[in-house]
This record gives structure tokens, C-alpha cells and sequence, in this order.
DNA sequence: ATGCCTGCGGTTCGCAGA
């Protein structure tokens, strides 16, 4: 079965880009990030017409995630534990029926720049990234004792190592790069789950992510930043991953492109 | 050194993104 993880930067402005990709690469679950919408703005007619179940955490203008199924769903989270004063719409959690269910999660982890206070005002975004990613390997702790297999996937705003950014030195400081983050990232691995793509995947130069500024996607100054991580069990069933880069490329597209898993059944 | 581009809200500019 295939899972994939796509960034949308609004699915009401992205629509066209979404159901033809959905029509096209046919995946038999898809997890959005950065919807922009609240849920009675998502385009549900649309989605449902081309066969998929969904279940949406929506917010008005900023973040915002989805699951679409092809498979009945039941939907475990619509928020990450540990904060019940973090309203924002990052994280929802469902299990994929089947013969084998998978455990599915739409992460969208905040981006935390800027990370110091000289570059605008002071540590707010970066300490909410590092206490959210905090909660995620509190998380993923509980889910590892059930066994299951599961797949949390989204927008983790980390590039794992200088080989997952364009620019190594110029990114040093940024957020998406800080030790800070990468060693919580790593952490998440440590506890036993798999990066998919860079599993399969071990050169570089290979990202998830342009800037629609200064020519980033001509010049292919990109960042990795969408990932898919297995748990042991769902890591069994790894077939393939990759990177979708075609919908990067087209009118009106989207500063992500998707990444995506082959399980088997 | 700074802005580059895009989407949103709500009005034509500020904020957020990464």
C-alpha cells in the first residue's frame, strides 16, 4: 500500500494540483499538512469524489492536517498529548483498516525561526518546536509498546544532516538545522523508528522542499524536510520510497512536493 | 545588506512560511 505525506500550502488554493495528483499517483492514503483552512472550508466533495475517506484537524489561515483513505478509517487523535493548551493544528492520528491495520499519523511540527532573539524578538517559536518535539518522542514511545505498526509522517521542519540541505553553512543557524532540533530528530530514530527515505536512499542532494524565492527550484536549492517514520513493524513491510518531484514543477504548485512509502500488504 | 515568492485576512499591507 502506498502512504504519502505532501505539504499543500492551502488546500483551497492547491486544489487543481491536489486531485490531480491524488487521480494520478493514486495513493491509498495521503497525509496533508498546512491545509489554511477550518474544516468546513476543506474541499470534502471534491476528495471524496476520487474514492478517499477524510478526517481533518483544520485551523482559519495557518496550519491545519488531514488523513485521506481509500480504506475505512478510524480516526485515534486529533491533537498531540502532553499540551492541552496547544491549540494549534499540527497532529492527527488514525488506523488504516485491513487485513494488516497501519497506524497513521499527519505531523506538521512549527518551524521555530527565528532562533534567536537579535533576529526578532525572542526564543518563543524555537523553545514551542523543541517542547512539541519533546512531546512527539513521548509519544512515539507509547505507540512503540503496542507493537503496532505505524507510520508518523509529515512536515518535521528538520533536515537530519548537511546532507539534506543545499547549503550547509548558510542553514547552520537556522531552525530547521540547529543541534537542537537534529538531535531531538535523532532521538525519534534512537527509540528504533526508520526514516524511510534515507533508508533506501543514502546519497544526497535529494529534498522535499524549494523556496519559491531567488530561483530555489531552477537551481535546485532545496531542503528535506518531509519524512516518514516506521515504527519496527511497519518497517518489516518497507518496499520502496520516494520523492514525488513532478507536482514541484507545475503552475501554481505548492513550495513542497510529496515523499512517499510502499508497505507491503 | 536586503529582498526575492506565495497565501491569508481583510482591506492594499502585515504576518507567516522555511
Amino acid at each position: 500500500m502506498k502512504i504519502a505525506t505532501w505539504n499543500v500550502n492551502s488546500v483551497k488554493a492547491r486544489l487543481p494540483r491536489v486531485t490531480e495528483w491524488l487521480a494520478e499517483f493514486k495513493p491509498d492514503v495521503a497525509l496533508f499538512q498546512e491545509l489554511k483552512c477550518q474544516e468546513d472550508g476543506f474541499p470534502r466533495l471534491e476528495i471524496e469524489d476520487l474514492g478517499y475517506n477524510v478526517a481533518i484537524v483544520g485551523q482559519k489561515s495557518y496550519n491545519g492536517v488531514a488523513v485521506l483513505s481509500k480504506r475505512p478509517m478510524e480516526v485515534d487523535l486529533t491533537a498531540l498529548p502532553g499540551d492541552d493548551s496547544d491549540d494549534q493544528a499540527r497532529y492527527i492520528e488514525a488506523v488504516i483498516a485491513g487485513e494488516r491495520p497501519v497506524r497513521v499519523a499527519s505531523i506538521y511540527l512549527p518551524n521555530g525561526n527565528p532562533t534567536r532573539a537579535e533576529d526578532g524578538g525572542d526564543h518563543e517559536k524555537f523553545t514551542y518546536k523543541l517542547r512539541w518535539m519533546d512531546r512527539l518522542i513521548a509519544h512515539a514511545r507509547d505507540l512503540l509498546k503496542t507493537e503496532d505498526a505505524f507510520v508518523l509522517a509529515g512536515d518535521y521542519n528538520v533536515c537530519p544532516t548537511d546532507l539534506d540541505v543545499y547549503d550547509p553553512q548558510g542553514f547552520a543557524d537556522d531552525a530547521l538545522c540547529r543541534p537542537e532540533s537534529r538531535a531531538r530528530f535523532r532521538t525519534l530514530l534512537n527509540l528504533g523508528l526508520t526514516e524511510a527515505f534515507r533508508a533506501l536512499n543514502p546519497g544526497g542532494h535529494q529534498y522535499s522542499y524549494w523556496d519559491y524565492q531567488a530561483g530555489a527550484w531552477q537551481k535546485d536549492n532545496g531542503l528535506r524536510i518531509d519524512h516518514l517514520l516506521l515504527s519496527p513493524q511497519a518497517a518489516d513491510r518497507l518496499n520502496a520510497s520516494g520523492i514525488d518531484k513532478k507536482p514541484r514543477g507545475k503552475e501554481k504548485a505548492s513550495d513542497h512536493t510529496p515523499v512517499w512509502i510502499d508497505l507491503a500488504e
